[in-house]
DNA sequence: GGAATTCACTTAACATGTTAATCATCTCCC
DNA sequence: GGGAGATGATTAACATGTTAAGTGAATTCC
């Protein structure tokens, strides 16, 4: 299905001057990856400066925050929780750890697991900087409206689950599991 | 063996008698960031494999896609609309032009300014990657309905535009320009 | 007309994203 | 029980995000 040049021919006079430059693809604003990418940032935009009077970058912020809501978790587990990957997980918790935020011991039947779980002193940090995170939420949800934001996590939700099955689909290998 | 556990499965509902800890903030998956940032990621993780594929990555591609839009444009202009940082920019205009995708030269009348503009050679390129990707935008937007997407955009727009004014709200000073 | 300031980048430094490779277990199966 | 393969976590290598500092060129203001 790749051989169909058929989309717009990419290929105007392009001679002389610049009106002659037709819009290739879709308009750039209007793509999808953008627009959501323009409004996280909207919104972490609020929340950054905070976080950082706190010493803490927003992945850091993340996972102390799923810490809280679990006694312990393992480190896949937290991946999965906190979206990141392993590679950015392990540093970040290396680096948790030896500010003491956090704690990791091994798992007792599998040596290979780890197991993690917030400190005291990340306990205490988290309750500093939630009051401040959560008015800002606050006043996002007022400006943007509260049913709206329902509406729209909703929509974001539906997004995500209708792409969940969709494989790579340019060498797209999606080979049946055995 | 070890088939993937569907999501919900894994959710660590954790006891949570454990009232003990009373509930730290809003549930994590409820958090406006994480919502966007998995949308986005699901998104993108269909780009991602054909882009590679041609020795491009996100952001170079949105370079060399807003490119094709203009004649020319000024390295500030260009860092608006790829909706990029001045210091990532500068790095990835500096491997475009060393792999001749893009030319760049001083502006006429500011020895301060950069304009740059799109290679023969990028074109080329731009024109080889934009079927596989319009076939893979097509195949969102029939999986998730374009009037929905559409809806989505628009909800986004407004996300972006509620938040345009708000100052950074934790030492926030927004004092008048005197 | 020249010092101070602003402006358009660019570098620097550190943190994370992304993919691939490595390492140490663990499991399975003979 | 031992070796092949799978698994959990880390390390490596490169690209970008993010903030701060630097550089050279224009602008402002006295």
């Amino acid at each position: 299905m790749a051989r169909k040049k058929s989309l717009d021919e990419v290929r105007p006079g392009q001679g002389d001057d610049a009106s002659s430059r037709r819009a290739p693809m879709r308009e750039f604003s209007r793509s999808l990856p953008m627009s959501l990418l323009r409004a996280r940032e909207a919104v972490m935009r609020q929340f950054r400066p905070s976080l950082r009077n706190h010493g803490l970058t927003e992945q850091q912020w993340r996972i102390l925050r799923a810490l809280t809501a679990v006694d312990e978790i393992e480190v896949t587990e937290l991946a999965r929780v906190a979206f990141l990957l392993g590679p950015s997980l392990s540093r970040i918790l290396r680096d948790l750890e030896a500010r003491a935020l956090i704690e990791r011991k091994a798992a007792e039947n599998d040596a290979r697991r780890a197991v993690v779980s917030i400190s005291a002193k990340g306990l205490k940090l988290i309750e500093a900087v939630a009051p401040t995170s959560e008015a800002i939420y606050a006043e996002i949800t007022r400006r943007y409206g509260a049913r709206r934001l329902a509406e729209l996590h909703e929509m974001l939700g539906v997004l995500e689950a209708s792409l969940a099955g969709m494989g790579s689909a340019d060498g797209a290998e999606v080979e049946a599991e055995e």
